[in-house]
DNA sequence: CGGTGTGAAGTTCTTCACAGCC
DNA sequence: GGCTGTGAAGAACTTCACACCG
């Protein structure tokens, strides 16, 4: 009575979830180390940038491989670069936004995404007025072009910029279309397959979570 | 050689920072279905909406109360009343954005935190030819009056969308001003004090772990 | 019955501590 | 001497399983 394995069908050596997602983080403060000119870093220098210990740090990156040398520490750039290869950063990705209305046209004209390698070549809404619209370097396209569109363009990636009630039908959309990740705006819970990955981007959650702490701060001191 | 109690200066029965991480979804699920009209749900019925096991929903509101009946269920009016009161959501908060570039002014106008008590009542920014802008419903001011605004303002809540190079300059600028809960718009790994709480909005870190999964799930099956 | 609340068991994640190497 | 890599120990979190209740 053990089914443990996360991500479905089990490819090996289990990586634990939450080493991937720090990985990212390492990654920038790696590449602004970088950029800063120096070369190599020890997990406890690197530990301080990310309030992280370094015990932690070490764990996660044996996971890889072993990229430290003794007494020394880490070259900065070839472990940038190692870390990129693992998580697939060495390539760029295509990515769709789904609804274009305030949100969605500043996902689109978003700078962040395009130097990190990640592209939105497509762009869809429901609203046929929308359709056929130029935003930036994609042009409106109606929901019916989903599945032709992710085929052709080679899109891995879909972007839910639509509000909180279409957001579940969006998503069972495209993951009809076989997309597996899936970035979301929408103010909701999504429920999708197992091998279907959702990240949650939420600045209202991240609100309400601390102000559970605020209030704590300040039932302790009177007033 | 044991220090455990995360948050400071502990305050007493130790709530793990995962439960009060998850108490939003649960409000929002709850508040869903009151909407729907739904007057009692089980924990069984609210894990189904939220992909959680039945048991973390009970364990997780038994730190708060006894919020349920025996063979029934959570009323489900109740229970989000209880836990918002939790939360601390049975109020307003004011908040400071801090930078009013392309973001800070998407933030600003943004339609979702005000009917969820968040209202954004200052915004600041170190460019003069912006100080004095009139932005939705407040006026830009400069990075001088921070301390006077947020004392004036009750503001607790500091909200950052400022460059990268510039987001630690201005959250260290916020701690020194008693703020204790920041929302981080920037893509950085911000340091403060343990009794501050960050939270970072970010995309390219969620889009980043994704890639993780794409790049396995296509290596293991050929192209 | 059906479903909560909760100690106890089980699992996952983090930190320790030290051998080994530069 | 300084720092990595890593089994082992420890802490945190999740799930089980069942007494108890409506």
């Amino acid at each position: 009575m053990k089914i443990s394995n996360p991500s479905g069908s089990g490819s090996g050596s289990a990586i634990p979830e939450v080493v991937i997602l720090r990985l990212p983080l390492y990654v920038r403060i790696l590449t602004q180390l970088r950029d800063e000119g120096i070369e190599v870093v020890s997990s406890r220098e690197l530990g301080e940038r990310l309030s992280v210990t370094p015990a932690q740090i070490r764990k996660d990156l044996s996971y890889f491989g072993r990229f430290g040398k003794q007494g020394r520490g880490y070259n900065v750039n070839y472990l940038v670069g190692e870390l990129r290869r693992v998580l697939g950063l060495d390539r760029d990705w295509n990515a769709a936004v789904v609804g274009v209305g305030r949100l969605g046209r500043a996902i689109i004209s978003y700078p962040g995404f395009s130097p990190e390698g990640f592209k939105v070549v497509a762009a869809f809404d429901a609203d046929p007025s929308q359709v056929g619209r130029q935003l930036d370097v994609v042009t409106v396209r109606p929901m019916e072009d989903l599945a032709k569109a992710i085929a052709e363009q080679k899109i891995d990636i879909g972007i839910v910029a639509v509000p909180a009630p279409q957001a579940q039908p969006v998503i069972n959309k495209l993951v009809e279309c076989g997309i597996k990740a899936i970035l979301n705006y929408a103010p909701v819970a999504p429920q999708v397959p197992g091998d279907v990955r959702v990240r949650n981007i939420d600045p209202v959650l991240g609100l309400q979570t601390m102000t559970y702490h605020l209030k704590m701060m300040k039932e302790r001191k009177g007033k």
